[in-house]
DNA sequence: TAACTTATTAAAAAC
DNA sequence: GTTTTTCCATAAGTTA
């Protein structure tokens, strides 16, 4: 895709935005002196932390979870749901009592992350501070980004090359490989930050080596970014978005197009923000929760999600349509995870209490058969193939990781690990790092234990004095080896670098 | 098989 | 520093 042209109209907004920001940070020298002050009476170092506007604030505060008629969703009546919903994410859950009295009225934010369309970035934004910094910095990311998509047609001959993975790595935007010294890795205190309110569910490191840039969401719906070497005097380099009025299940992020990154919301709606175009556009409305999200590596057109109990569906970003739904699972679908060697090969984990490996030739075809079913004693909350796709690694409620290897991954090791994270923590899932030696997993004493594939066990845990809560869910850097996020329930991100 | 009930737990806010 | 509130998720067990 060419850079497309400006439009005289787009130009002169692009313009005022700029004036306007120049004015903003006029004002903003006032709260500087006020901040330093502050920070005079109080010399202990402040973590970096979100920073809701206070007009903005009050707005969405208090989560509010509305009743949504098939009418003001824009949706025909249908005699099949007439009869009232019965849908995973619908009236049962939402008319759960609410009891703040003022949160009775609408508010319009809230009211605006259900809208049926899209959401421009302006109304979705919540920090104080301008957001054009973020932007900026995104684009400009893209724009390096693309330089190098050209050399995409080098990927057919750069697959056969078992040999040179690295190089592969770069060409093909696919995760960097590397191997990584466990003691090495440190979290210092200009690496943490509260990125936004309440429970993270899912935490990316854009996939870019030209800036450091740390998306989450949240239980809210919120999206919250950190730039994490942000210039000072550009705050904290945190930025809050409320495009969803539900638990964010899934962010999804094309390493050719950084502009562009998908979330999945509870509600049962995906948005795309744009960038480019400032929006977070709506391109699914689906009447059940989506649960998991994903895009196969090779195939950035098509994007996987998991809906309601068990279906898995696939939207096509070139017709803006979905597949029909398939049922692979009988309870939620909680992780949706791509062979790297072989995209065909998918794998996915369920409440239902088994993770199975597909062929995706072969599924929707004649019903759907697992080439294979891991079968573990309660709800499976992740499974993952390692980098090599030699591994592919479970973890569960019943207090197991699960290792597999093998041609059919028939090796089967459990390894004992405390997955009890109770009512507070999101549920923890073992991740992969950079090679084949190492799976994470948050711990409830408030470390990250190590898992090693040749060990079998927890080699190692890190922890950190910094640390002041517990770590549920993490993301490998995909182009820097050693550098791992980890977030916390409280909106924390920690992120660990090789010292 | 669906519908309902209960146990689980940490961190932030309030005192 | 200690206590209270948050809270309204999730999964598993029990009942009808």
């Amino acid at each position: 895709m060419a850079p497309q042209k400006l439009t005289e109209y787009e130009r002169l907004r692009l313009e005022n935005i700029k004036r306007n920001d120049q004015i903003l940070a006029a004002l903003k020298i006032h709260s500087k002196l006020s901040q330093l002050s502050e920070s005079t009476k109080r010399p202990r170092t402040q973590t970096k932390s979100y920073k809701v506007s206070p007009e903005k604030k009050h707005r969405t505060e208090t989560p509010i979870v509305l009743r949504r008629s098939l009418r003001t969703r824009g949706v025909a009546p249908d005699s099949s749901t007439a009869g009232g919903l019965k849908d995973d994410f619908d009236e049962t859950q939402s008319s759960i009592s609410r009891k703040n009295p003022n949160s009775d009225s609408e508010s319009p934010l809230t009211k605006r992350a259900y809208e049926r369309g899209p959401i421009s970035m302006r109304d979705a934004y919540r920090t104080d501070a301008s957001d054009r910094k973020l932007i900026e910095a995104i684009l400009d990311c893209s724009r390096k980004s693309r330089l190098s998509e050209s050399n995409n047609e080098l990927d057919d001959t750069i697959k056969g090359m078992e040999g040179n993975e690295l190089l592969g790595s770069l060409k093909v935007g696919r995760k960097v490989w590397g191997s990584i010294d466990v003691d090495a890795l440190k979290l210092e205190q200009n690496n943490i930050a509260r990125v936004v309110p309440g429970r993270i569910l899912n935490v990316r490191f854009l996939p870019t080596t030209d800036a450091r840039i740390a998306v989450v969401g949240n239980k809210f719906g919120d999206v919250g970014f950190w730039n994490v070497d942000a210039d000072a005097e550009d705050g904290d380099g945190i930025y809050l978005y409320h495009p969803h009025p539900a638990p964010i299940s899934g962010i999804a992020c094309n390493p050719f197009s950084l502009s562009k990154m998908f979330t999945s919301c509870y509600n049962g709606f995906i948005r795309l923000m744009d960038t480019e175009r400032e929006l977070f556009e709506l391109v699914y409305a689906g009447d059940h929760a989506v649960f998991s999200l994903s895009q196969s590596p090779n195939d950035m057109n098509s994007l996987y999600f998991g809906e309601g109990n068990g279906q898995l569906r696939v939207w096509d970003a070139r017709t803006g349509k979905s597949s029909s739904s398939w049922g692979l699972h009988q309870k939620r679908i909680n992780t949706i995870d791509f062979k790297p060697q072989n995209t065909n090969i998918m794998t996915t984990s369920s409440t239902d209490g088994t993770a199975c490996i597909w062929d995706l030739r072969k599924v929707g075809v004649n019903g759907s058969t697992a080439l294979k079913t891991i079968r573990h004693e309660r709800a499976v909350h992740s499974a993952y193939f390692s980098p090599s796709g030699r591994f592919l690694a479970t973890t569960s409620a019943d207090d197991m990781v699960g290792l597999f290897s093998g041609d059919t991954y028939q090796n089967m090791t459990m390894v004992y690990h405390n997955n009890q994270t109770g009512r507070w923590i999101s549920s923890f899932r073992g991740i992969w790092g950079w090679d084949d030696s190492y799976v994470f997993v948050g711990n409830m004493r408030r470390g990250v234990d190590i898992i090693s594939t040749t060990g079998k066990d927890v080699t190692a845990t890190l922890q950190s004095e910094h640390m002041s809560a517990i770590p549920c869910r993490f993301d490998a850097h995909p182009f820097e080896v050693g550098t791992l996020a980890s977030a916390t329930s409280g909106g924390q991100v920690y992120i660990w670098r090789p010292s």
